[in-house]
DNA sequence: TTGTATGCGTTATCAG
DNA sequence: CTGATAACGCATACAA
């Protein structure tokens, strides 16, 4: 800039008022300004002007992992809703530690991102001491942190109740949950609902439930388990789409014929077969809420901390029915009439 | 940093030396500097560090659509060999449109990104004026430019080659191609391969090709026109993932048993049925090589610009044998002995 | 061991 | 309308 203002004979501030746009300046001097920037190829730093603005005009996301369809879409919608305002995203996995992610909030916080959207790791989030202490706004999805700050939720309990009833019209009684490492406040959550309905529809006891962390052979064994002994399991749901396709594909390889409603909508969910039944979260409407919200605080909102709890749908395609021929589920009373699903 | 200063009675070099764990500050003196920044709850800001430095510790990743799996994947490799140099990476969206993507790098430039990952959008894509004059290292993914840069590419022509030697071998002769929008690079390298290994292998001409943009509508028109005149095709290579989808719920629907064989590999397409045989493509390898030979050109390497191709995989599932028994193909020569796939 | 002066690239203030 | 100067937060060179 200053290269500019020599050539041009003019001040720097000249320069930086024909570069901003700023009234207030002879249009024969800009138009020479402008002339010395387009043969010098000058284009503005951000950095100087953010530091002199005290913005950085950036805001940070930090998830589990990237490359899950599930927070890629919210990646997507984030990122959307900050090029809409103007602003850049950084994005950072945190890889399910709570230590890097703290690590990894300090790193955005010392970059002074003007916000954050964070899906916190670990089994019980607490609000970041040091966003906090910087006074970054924060934004937490999907799951929450103990302290006083802006969520946007899921409404999990909706996702499994809806499930259950669904398989239960469908005559089944005997419906195991394969939840994620208790870990995730998600997976405790969606546990929690599942015994609590299944105590409502009066389901036989015990519950069956086994959580996580999942391998497709760890979800073979529950289901080989469940399926083994007497009472046996007709149907089951999943707890997330990883545990989903995991049990799709030990049910594949076992040979089990099991109802099936699955946590997360995914891809090509209609094309298996049988089609598979899911909860649906939008992980896109999650992120791009959980951004606007972030961009309302950033106006300078400064009403109270907001909990939003965004709503699941239940798609029903037909894995929930009841299960296919080749088992022999006694207890299901199937009610589609010998379709095959 | 000067509040710190003044609270400790020293100069702001001097809290500048402890926080940077420099040699050189008496133990006490640095004690009581640490003391306050606790206090105080100091943090250093990047900002100031980095305008003196001349770098940002930030590089940028601009690809289509970050919610596309093959560029989701991309963005979490790139996003972890940043992270372990301790960069941070910001991603953006060029939704295909090279004009945002011009608007999205100038962006990138002028926030003085170290470098660049970049999946460029448009028909011929060249070398971006801006990030050339600008010095930054640039790393093209996937699709090269006009001029001298370094690219990641994927061996497009070898991927559609073992897709076609597959389907022959399996007595496939009238093979259709259904590619995407010809403004794709890869799109158009793919074509081309595909009526490059068509004469090649002696199949009867004309070679069917449609190239999209496609949508379901456009491929089930396709597969209908292809399959209801004489000489049917018996089998189909579609060109990206999407259009794999379009195609498996365009069949579905029109209840076509077509071999088949996708470019790029999804998850659960062994789940499909048939399983889905997949031309793969690694975009974690090629998010990761891409990064690694960005921070080769950061750390200084003058070395001429490289290409590197990367191999494609095909991975036999079983959609790319016989057709179904459905459909009355009798130019496929099915040799895998009934096997009902 | 510690401090002073200076500069990174930009914008704000206020005087001309 | 234009410009000189200070300031943003930090690091470097050099001096004490």
């Amino acid at each position: 800039m200053a290269d500019v203002a020599a050539e041009a004979n003019v001040s720097v501030k000249t320069v930086s008022r024909v570069v901003n746009h700023e009234a207030g300046v002879r249009p024969d001097t800009a138009a020479r300004v402008v002339a010395v920037i387009e043969r010098l190829g000058f284009r503005r730093t951000d950095n100087g002007r953010l530091l002199r603005l005290g913005r950085t005009s950036t805001i940070g996301l930090v998830v589990e992992d990237l490359a899950n369809p599930f927070y890629s879409q919210i990646g997507a919608a984030v990122e959307r809703e900050a090029r809409i305002r103007r602003h850049q995203l950084i994005t950072a996995s945190a890889e399910g530690s709570p230590s890097r992610e703290r690590a990894v909030l300090a790193e955005l916080v010392a970059r002074r991102v003007d916000g954050l959207v964070v899906v916190p790791a670990g089994a019980t989030p607490v609000a970041d001491a040091d966003v906090l202490a910087s006074g970054t706004p924060i934004v937490y999805l999907d799951r929450p942190v103990r302290g006083d700050a802006d969520m946007i939720l899921s409404d999990n309990h909706g996702g499994i109740r809806s499930a259950m009833e669904h398989l239960v019209a469908h005559g089944h009684r005997r419906v195991g949950f394969l939840g994620d490492d208790p870990e995730f406040w998600t997976a405790r959550q969606r546990r929690e609902a599942f015994t609590g309905v299944h105590g409502d529809l009066h389901l036989p006891d015990p519950p069956r439930v086994c959580m996580g962390p999942h391998t497709m052979a760890t979800v073979g064994e529950a289901l080989t388990g469940w399926t083994s002994g007497r009472d046996p399991v007709t149907a089951v749901i999943t707890g997330n789409n990883r545990i989903t396709i995991h049990a799709l594909r030990a049910m594949r390889r076992l040979d089990l014929a099991l109802a099936l409603v699955g946590y997360d909508d995914f891809e090509l969910a209609d094309l298996i077969d049988p089609p598979v039944t899911v909860i649906h979260q939008d992980p896109a409407a999650m992120g791009q809420k959980a951004a606007q919200q972030l961009f309302v605080r950033l106006l300078g909102e400064e009403a109270p901390a907001t909990t939003v709890v965004m709503p699941t749908r239940l798609i029903v395609r037909a894995s929930g029915r009841a299960p296919r021929p080749a088992v022999t589920a006694g207890a299901a009373r199937s009610e589609s009439g010998g379709q095959r699903v």
